[in-house]
RNA sequence: GGGGGCGUAGCUCAGUUGGUUAGAGCGCCGGCCUGUCACGCCGGAGGCCGCGGGUUCGAGUCCCGUCGCUCCCGCCA
């Protein structure tokens, strides 16, 4: 995990904590870095020294240094930075530590120099009871890096950039920058805005992604560009969503769905390998109206069963007036089987309320038993539909069925929630498995009922797949694809829009108008006149397959300052106030000591 | 915007039906200790129980309000 570079001797150390072991044994070294633990016997003074590579253990013996020394030793606290000199020798084998990398080594210190005197950190750095809470660790973040899993994060998020460019270096890609203030981009997420000094009461945006800029690079004849950028959206944050995110940015020219898919299924395979995960390719594929069917999701965890089944034509003619009702109406009737479960009836009432939390109007539960179902609403199936729908959903004795009726959207997201619920409750995910798939066959719109109208399913630049039909745009399917890691989204791209007549009509089916489109991105439609190649590429959010590779439940574990769940910076005290002047200079007016708009 | 959880010592937490002086572990300070490694032993300091109001003879505990943190829904292709 530390892979340390070699480095080169000065003043203060000439090898790393970490590295103390069999070449250096015999020899006189230099170490410095952080006091993680003493040990003090009165007589003998024993230190764990830390830095960047790990531990290694100083040992201070009144027979072999000065008095000053020793007294030095004794004076010394938790995180004092220290150099010292000293011999590296092999411990006797009765006092190995078996687990330190370092444990059968140490360094017996000659002399020391205290080069920095720490106060008493405000918690430990390695705690034994407890995790701290987040906000005292993000105010003292330069303190919670120093701990081990901190510090192995940011850690491997450096090698996986490393990766990264070296994979795509040798695929021929160009890594290029593209701005930070730009103009607001038709993302869907609310932007952050930055005032113009210069032209009062315009504003620039902060990119929610570079895509518009990467495509007129692709105009431009790049062919095959990258970026490891940030961007920023004001949306509510989350353990997986923070206001400013990296993502790797990739686009190539002359391209089909194909050979995008081929090519990033290496990436991720070369990436995700100095993590040690295995990628088994060709990653599999699954279209989203089966994922949705099946998984009840968008970016299914594919790493247990439970999968959910359409029931719908086997109740068909129900006397049940549940099921009817919603049947007629259009909506469908579907369920998983959770298996043979030991569940009190508090813990079924819990599933109810999930699934009315997820939308549903209600659950039904049933144990499969020798003769028909023991379930509320057993009265009311006959017994020809209780066992058909035994069948379609494989239900032996005892196991436990949950049907849903409803629309097939609600159907979908309530029997996608228990699953994931279910899996999580009766520990069906094996520890240190991960599944990858590739979430294809994507509408190209979809219908906005609050808005009334069409909307995009990923962004208005992605190409069709065939021709459009004006008259049914919801039948239309993208040349868009997005991964799934473990349940995740890891990323999502498409083959864009390469000719600008389609794209003039794929705005129209959005309602967008021609001169809200030109005022918009008329200099990209402009660019898509003057050659533009066919292209497409993909966009991963690289915090969290960082976090996923490194077993961290927050993308806030591998950013070294994050911002808090509530968007605030604890460390800094961002965001804050600002000077009347400097809201002047901007030409933001303020009234009752608010800011106003210009 | 909505819902759940949390707020007590520097840190992590306990605190019973409301009842004397609010506890534990770790950390910190002092003393002892020459092979420990989450060192050990002895002693000590350290509290606006988030904040404001209310009920009560009496509130960490009950009620109302408020602030902060966190998880989820909405939102985020």
């Amino acid at each position: 995990m530390n892979d340390a570079p070699f480095l080169p001797p000065n003043r203060y150390r000439n090898t790393w904590c970490g590295k103390v072991l069999w070449d250096r044994v015999g020899e006189d070294v230099r170490v410095a870095g952080w006091v993680h633990r003493r040990r003090d016997h009165g007589g003998l003074v024993f230190i764990d020294l830390r830095d960047r590579t790990g531990l290694v253990q100083l040992v201070f013996n009144p027979d072999e240094v000065a008095p000053e020394v020793m007294a030095r030793a004794h004076g010394l606290r938790s995180e004092d930075v220290l150099s010292i000199f000293g011999a590296a020798v092999k411990r006797d084998p009765q006092t190995v530590n078996a687990d330190l990398p370092t444990g059968e080594f140490e360094v017996r210190v000659r002399e020391a120099e205290l080069l920095s005197d720490a106060d008493t950190p405000p918690f430990e750095i390695e705690g034994f009871s407890g995790e701290v809470g987040e906000e005292l660790r993000l105010k003292y973040r330069y303190l919670d890096l120093r701990r081990d899993h901190m510090r192995d994060g940011l850690l491997l998020r450096h090698r996986i950039v490393a990766a990264i460019r070296e994979f795509l270096d040798g695929e021929g890609f160009v890594d290029i920058e593209t701005p930070v203030l730009t103009r607001s981009t038709p993302e869907g997420a609310r932007d952050f805005l930055v005032p113009s000094r210069l032209q009062k009461g315009s504003f620039y945006a902060l990119p929610q992604s570079p895509q518009l800029f990467k495509q007129m690079l692709m105009v431009a004849g790049f062919e095959r560009y990258y970026q490891v950028v940030r961007c920023f959206r004001d949306e509510d944050l989350r353990a997986d969503r923070g206001f400013d995110f990296t993502q790797l940015d990739i686009e190539l020219s002359f391209v089909e769905l194909e050979d995008v898919l081929e090519l990033n299924e290496r990436l991720i395979a070369h990436v995700l390998g100095v993590a040690e995960i295995d990628v088994p390719l060709p990653i599999p594929r699954v279209s989203y109206d089966d994922a949705m069917a099946r998984y009840g999701s968008d970016k299914p965890d594919t790493r247990f069963g439970l999968e959910i089944h359409e029931l719908s034509r086997l109740f068909a003619g129900t006397e049940f007036n549940a099921f009817r009702g919603v049947i007629e109406s259009g909506g469908v009737i579907r369920g998983l089987n959770a298996g043979a479960r030991e569940l009190s009836r508090a813990e079924l009432d819990g599933l109810v309320a999930t699934a009315q939390e997820l939308g549903a109007k209600g659950l039904v539960w049933a144990f499969r038993e020798a003769e028909g179902w023991r379930s509320p609403v057993a009265k009311f199936l006959s017994a020809d539909e209780i066992a058909r729908a035994s069948a379609e959903l494989a239900a032996e004795e005892g196991d436990l069925v949950l049907l849903v009726a409803d629309s097939a959207a609600v159907a979908a997201r309530v029997l996608g929630g228990l699953r994931l619920q279910l899996a999580t409750r009766f520990e069906l995910i094996p520890p240190g498995s991960h599944s990858f798939c590739w979430i294809v066959d994507w509408p190209l719109f979809e219908w906005d009922e609050a808005e009334r109208r069409w909307d995009s399913l990923h962004h208005p630049f992605t190409s069709p797949a065939g021709e459009l039909d004006p008259d049914d745009p919801g039948a239309t399917r993208a040349l868009a694809y997005d991964l799934a890691w473990n349940g995740t989204e890891l990323g999502g791209g498409s083959i864009r829009i390469s000719d600008h007549a389609v794209q003039r009509t794929v705005f129209g089916l959005l309602g967008i108008a021609e001169d809200e489109a030109e005022e918009r991105f008329g200099f990209l439609l402009e660019a898509l006149r003057y050659g533009a190649p066919p292209h497409g590429g993909i966009a991963y959010g690289l915090d969290r397959i960082v976090a996923i590779a490194h077993g961290a439940d927050s993308i806030r574990d591998v950013i070294a300052f994050p911002k808090a769940a509530s968007g605030s910076d604890p460390l800094t005290g961002a965001p804050a106030p600002v000077s009347e002047q400097q809201l002047r200079e901007l030409g933001i007016s303020v009234r009752g000591g608010q800011p106003t708009g210009a």
